[in-house]
Parts: C-alpha cells; sequence; structure tokens
DNA sequence: GACACGAGTGAGGAA
DNA sequence: TTCCTCACTCGTGT
C-alpha cells in the first residue's frame, strides 16, 4: 500500500521506544563497542550496541512478551467463539457450501510473536475449491488472481459466482460469509448472559479480506479482535511467479519441509484499482511454519542449551513499529508489520545459522534485523518473500521513500552509529 | 473415506 | 529447572 504522507522516525521516536526500557540512551559508539560478525558466509559486520544498550533491549524483550494469565483468559473467550462457530459453519443446512471449511489460524498470536497483549487473532477459513483456474491480473506482480471454473459445475455453490456462472466472485463469497457470521452472533447469543458483546467491525478497512469479530466489554470498549478470512484453497501447484528459493529451502530444509503445499487466495483487492472481482494469493500458513520450525539445525529451540533469539528480534520490530504507529498515526498509517515480517524472512535466509543468533547477542540480532530492514528502504525494494519479482515497496511514493531515506540516515548517525 | 475425539508433544510463561 | 497451559499433530474409533 502507499504511503500518503512521509514516514517520520525520528530519533525521538526511538528515543521513545528506547526510553520505555526505563533508562536512558547511551549512543551506540563504533569507538567503545565491538563488531558482531558472523562465521558463516553471508558475514557482514554490524556496529554493536553498548552493554547497556544491550541490557535495555533484553529488558524490552521480557517486557513485551505476553502474560500466561491473560493468555488463558484470551483462549478461553476466542476457542468459545471460534470452535461452535466453526461447529455452526460446517452444519449450517441454509449454506451447505460452508460444509468443506477447515480452519487455518494464522497472525502473529498463533505464529508465538504477538507482544504486549493477546488481543487479536487471526483465523482463515479455507474453501477448498478444485476444478478451477486462475489468472494473474496484469501490473500485480504476480499478487493479485482471477478465478474461474475450470467447467461449469452443478455443485459449485451458485452465490459465489458472477452471473457469467464460472468467475468466482470475492465480492460475493465476503459478502456471504459476513452475513453468516452476523446471524451466527444473533441467533448463538441471543438470550444468554454473556459479559461480552460481539459484533461484526463496520469501522475498519473497507478492503479488508476479513468479518472481523470485536468483543467488547460492558462500557463498549474493544478488548479484543477475531479476523476471520474465508479463503480458496488451491491445491494446483504455486503459480509461476511464486517460489521459496533454493537458500531458503537449503535453510530450512534440516528443520522443516513445508508440509501443506497448496496457496490460498483471499478476497483483497489491489490498491488504486477499479475491478474489485479480483483475489490476492495468500501464503500465511508457510509464513507460519517457518516461524515455527526457523532453525538450521533440527535441534534449534528444543533444549535449553539450543534455544536461538530469532522469534525475539521480530518481536523487538514489532514493538518499533507498533511505537512509531502510536505517535504517528496518520502518517504512518500505511506502515504494516507485514514489511517487517517480509524483511525479518530475507535477514533469517541470509543469517541462516543457528550460531547467529544466540539469546545473549539478542541487542546485536536486533540492530541486524533492524540494519536490514533500513537498507531494504533505501534500496526502494522490499521483495515479496515468496513472489520474488514483487516490490512491496512498488506503489511507495518515491518523495516519500526519500524522505524517509534522509529520516533512517539521519538516525543511524545519530543513535545507532 | 470423512469426521470427531483424545492422548501425546512442543512452545513458552511463571515461579 | 520444573511445572503448567495452550495449540497442534496424529492415531483410533465410528
Amino acid at each position: 500500500p502507499p504511503f500518503t504522507e512521509g514516514l517520520c522516525f525520528g530519533k525521538a521516536l526511538v528515543l521513545r521506544f528506547l526510553s520505555s526500557l526505563k533508562c536512558s540512551l547511551v549512543e551506540y559508539s563504533t569507538a567503545s563497542a565491538g563488531k558482531c560478525e558472523d562465521s558463516g558466509a553471508a558475514a557482514t559486520a554490524h556496529t554493536m550496541p553498548n552493554p547497556v544498550t544491550s541490557h535495555r533491549i533484553e529488558e524490552r524483550v521480557k517486557s513485551i512478551r505476553l502474560k500466561q494469565k491473560e493468555i488463558s483468559n484470551a483462549a478461553d473467550i476466542i476457542n468459545g467463539f471460534i470452535d461452535p462457530f466453526i461447529s455452526h459453519l460446517k452444519e449450517c443446512p441454509e449454506r451447505p457450501y460452508f460444509k468443506g471449511v477447515t480452519k487455518v489460524t494464522t497472525g502473529s498470536y498463533y505464529e508465538l510473536v504477538k507482544i504486549f497483549h493477546p488481543n487479536e487473532f487471526d483465523v482463515m477459513l479455507a474453501l477448498p475449491v478444485p476444478n478451477i483456474g486462475y489468472t494473474d491480473v496484469e501490473d500485480c506482480d504476480g499478487l493479485f488472481y482471477k478465478v474461474t471454473l475450470q467447467r461449469k459445475s452443478r455443485s459449485f455453490p451458485t452465490p459465489f459466482l458472477l452471473e457469467d456462472e464460472s468467475t468466482v466472485s470475492p465480492v460475493n463469497v465476503l459478502k456471504e460469509f459476513r452475513k453468516f457470521v452476523s446471524q451466527f452472533i444473533a441467533s448463538h447469543y441471543k438470550g444468554k448472559q454473556v459479559p461480552l458483546t460481539l459484533l461484526v467491525s463496520r469501522k475498519k478497512d473497507r478492503n479488508s479480506p476479513a468479518a472481523t469479530v470485536e468483543l467488547l466489554d460492558e462500557k463498549n470498549s474493544e478488548i479484543m479482535s477475531i479476523d476471520l478470512v474465508p479463503a480458496l484453497e488451491i491445491l494446483a501447484p504455486w503459480p509461476k511467479s511464486c517460489k521459496l528459493g533454493e537458500d531458503v529451502k537449503k535453510w530450512l530444509g534440516k528443520k522443516s519441509k513445508p508440509r501443506n503445499k497448496s496457496f490460498y487466495l483471499v478476497a483483497k483487492q489491489p490498491p488504486g484499482k477499479d475491478d474489485k472481482e479480483v483475489w490476492r494469493i495468500s501464503f500465511s500458513h508457510i509464513e507460519k511454519e517457518i516461524m515455527m520450525d526457523h532453525g538450521n539445525t533440527k535441534t534449534c529451540c528444543e533444549f535449553y542449551d539450543t534455544k536461538c533469539c530469532r522469534k525475539d528480534c521480530i518481536r523487538l520490530m514489532k514493538s518499533l513499529f507498533e511505537d512509531l504507529k502510536k505517535d504517528y498515526p496518520r502518517q504512518l498509517s500505511h506502515l504494516c508489520s507485514y514489511y517487517a515480517k517480509t524483511s525479518f524472512f530475507h535477514t533469517l535466509t541470509q543469517w541462516n545459522e543457528d550460531s547467529n543468533w544466540k539469546p545473549h547477542d539478542i541487542a546485536c540480532c536486533f540492530i541486524r534485523v533492524l540494519d536490514d530492514f533500513i537498507r531494504h528502504v533505501k534500496n526502494a525494494n522490499l521483495p515479496h518473500f515468496f513472489i520474488p519479482d514483487c516490490n512491496l515497496f512498488h506503489s511507495l511514493l518515491r518523495k516519500d521513500l526519500k524522505f524517509l531515506l534522509e529520516l533512517l540516515e539521519e538516525q543511524k548517525k545519530k543513535d545507532f552509529f
């Protein structure tokens, strides 16, 4: 998505991020600090933060982790909604076409990298769709697709099709799904005394592929939300433009082999295009697998002495992003955590050895992850992790990128290096 | 073969 | 380091 305003990664912001660690900022200094160096092929020297800053980063990591008690409460509430919802979805006689859905949990909570509070949940409801064909939309770098039935089928739900009886319509699927969610909430909670109010959100992003269910307390304040995303599950091979590079396969090969080779299409349209009947590709399931099985060796994170700090690094990045967005909500409205995640995956691919991510090196590793993100901004190029030719920064305005680059370089000079 | 259920296991927070 | 809880996988029964 395009940035409509210049980004402001000012010194004050990062100061606030660091000062929230309850310590004063101590400048990074190449004179007083050593260098983080990698023993592997990806070796690039990164300036290492001094011990005080390292300590602050370690404390920050501890403070942003989810609390067990909150997780228990949230799991109670969320599963108390999701499980009956999915059962109802599968059994609803009026909408038999939802019978085959499977639950695919995605997003930061289920990737175990959610920070601060367990208040946002993402669940994809995958509809298997055999015998469909897809063609990519021009000028969208392999991110968006049109979906059609390969042959007419009486079993395929007609409410999901356009008048041509062949085009699978994201607008219709989402409309039907949202209607279903609203009806479920109305019927399931009718007459029951529940401490929370549930409603299908109307406030959020109009182009969201989800039916967002908000859970409100007695004062009508939102305490958590669930994004329910209907998705087409395509069992066919991935589109030509999508792939996992050889370096990724080598790195993940020892720990994990993505088991679910299918891919998903969700009802999200490209920004600035008139055609609404377009699907966006999603690899959330693979992203989750990478996040969970991130190690180069099979034993990574399985024992106390094989722990790594990869997940803590993305948690720190997310907390930095959240702090920035809190201070500049309008200017940073288009800055999304997916950029951090994508850049992080590229860093993991380059620094693939578990020895690069020792827990006591957390500060150094975080700087490395942040540095890599800055480099992507500098080059105005952040390739989608699964679609190498798709630049996620493509739609950003040049002047905004230039402005951002200047700020980041100033940032590096003043605070980090 | 599809589905539901439950035991076993891993991840991560708490003490 | 151990214990506990949640989420997930996989085997078993229907």
